[in-house]
DNA sequence: GGAGAGACGATTGGATGCAATTATGCCTTT
DNA sequence: AAAGGCATAATTGCATCCAATCGTCTCTCC
């Protein structure tokens, strides 16, 4: 016995990370992927069972989610998921619009570093060549929206603002905007099933999208705060826009 | 023994309210008023006996202000308050100035009734009292950011976007603008004493805040938009701006 | 037959107990 | 005497346990 029995003793409390976090992240997920509907019991005891965990750390992960305000919670009464509505989807993309437009100017203030920019470049260009492929696929369209989670986040990493970082992953507005429309249920729930379909060629709005970020990252370019910050704003409001206008046609 | 034995029986386990929502606010509240140092341990014993309650709902109260950004959290060594620096203020400042004009905007394009409209002329006129009492002392001083206080919620509440409510509450935002540079030592820590000592006229950003309050209101009763939102836009960068002005002058 | 009261079961919120990890102090060693 | 190592103490994180509350079902009474 000269080895320290230390790499896998019980493997009952030997986590990398606490219980809490695991649960929390799961159960987060669960919701925003909608595998648990919303409205739905989180009966503490199943969702402890489920994850091989007690209840003690459920507890923690659910009093989280409700200050996250993705569940409710009535006294003696347990926690259910909270039906987001249309309404609510239009407010979480107000309060991004303003937040991450705010957080695109002050990129530009704070000043892009030139690994920075080169791989904001490299973001628009991946998007370009997607929608330029002349072809369209499910496929195509998965990594066009990863890359333009990897422009959004960047940009807003690049405002240097960790409050409004936290802003943005807090409350509804993270979650719903996991890919607008498309990968988030919460949000295509508002979808006719028809404009779900995967067309031939890169929907409008895509290509649209496209152009818009290319136009904030010349005005990042271009040290245009304004701009920048203008164009973000628009951008997002676009999208609004454009869930409205088809939410509304069923 | 005619009477329900409802209203107090042991007293134990009587609660109106979860004792985790109880030690939530109240530890929050000590940390936002600086009761507990930053960067100071948070052992959970402690605050359990302090407060009266066992371990289980401070370790879920705490796990809550971790994902508020109050306090950080490191695996198997406890929760320590975080320490918040000037530059977190200022980025605090931001996001709410976005948020707060945006509600500002979206409370007109709503529409505010009379009944709202009248609080919201009342909390002005308070205001302006106050300002043109001719005198100044720290109970008028008090009073004002009453007013004040009132007024942002109800702006905040008009706008009807629970998202962007709570996404002021949330994260550093709200407990940071308690009431700026005075209340929260949070900020006023960054104000060199003298400047926090009660003159005898009210001082001149509070004259000109309670300008910019009535400029807001006219911009709303105007039924403007753009303006009310710019205003307000304005009106928080100005605190951010006297902010940075009074911090540097050391 | 319907309404209300009461009891049972299920589930919650909180307190306590236990194993594991980290911190602290003392001792040894060079 | 300083540095390192070891043991002890303190504290964390989780599981378990218990009392209180809520929901539901049944039984009784009108």
């Amino acid at each position: 016995m000269t080895r320290k029995s230390k790499p896998a003793a019980h493997d009952r409390h030997q986590r990398a990370e606490p219980a809490t976090t695991t649960v929390l992240t799961q159960v987060r997920e669960l919701i925003v992927t909608g595998a648990i509907a919303p409205g739905a019991r989180l009966a503490a005891e199943k969702i402890a069972t489920d994850l091989g965990v007690s209840r003690t750390p459920v507890r923690s992960a659910l009093a989280v989610l409700t200050a996250e305000g993705l569940v409710s919670h009535s006294m003696n009464r347990g926690y259910t998921v909270k039906d987001i509505g249309f309404r609510d989807v239009l407010d979480a993309i107000d309060a991004r619009a303003v937040l991450e437009a705010k957080a695109c100017g002050l990129s530009v203030d704070y000043g892009w570093s030139v690994e920075e920019l080169s791989t904001l470049r490299s973001h628009v260009e991946r998007g370009r060549a997607i929608v330029d492929a002349g072809r369209w696929s499910e496929e195509l369209e998965r990594e066009w929206y990863g890359a333009n989670r990897a422009f959004h986040s960047l940009v807003i990493r690049a405002s240097r603002n960790t409050i409004i970082r936290s802003a943005i992953r807090m409350t509804l507005i993270h979650p719903i905007f996991g890919d607008i429309a498309r990968i988030s249920p919460v949000v295509s729930q508002y979808v006719p099933r028809r404009l779900r379909a995967i067309p031939d060629a890169p929907p409008d709005h895509i290509v649209e999208s496209q152009q818009d970020h290319e136009a904030v990252a010349a005005a990042i370019e271009q040290d245009d705060a304004v701009l920048a910050e203008k164009l973000m704003l628009d951008h997002t409001l676009k999208g609004k826009k454009r869930l409205i206008s088809v939410a509304t046609r069923r």
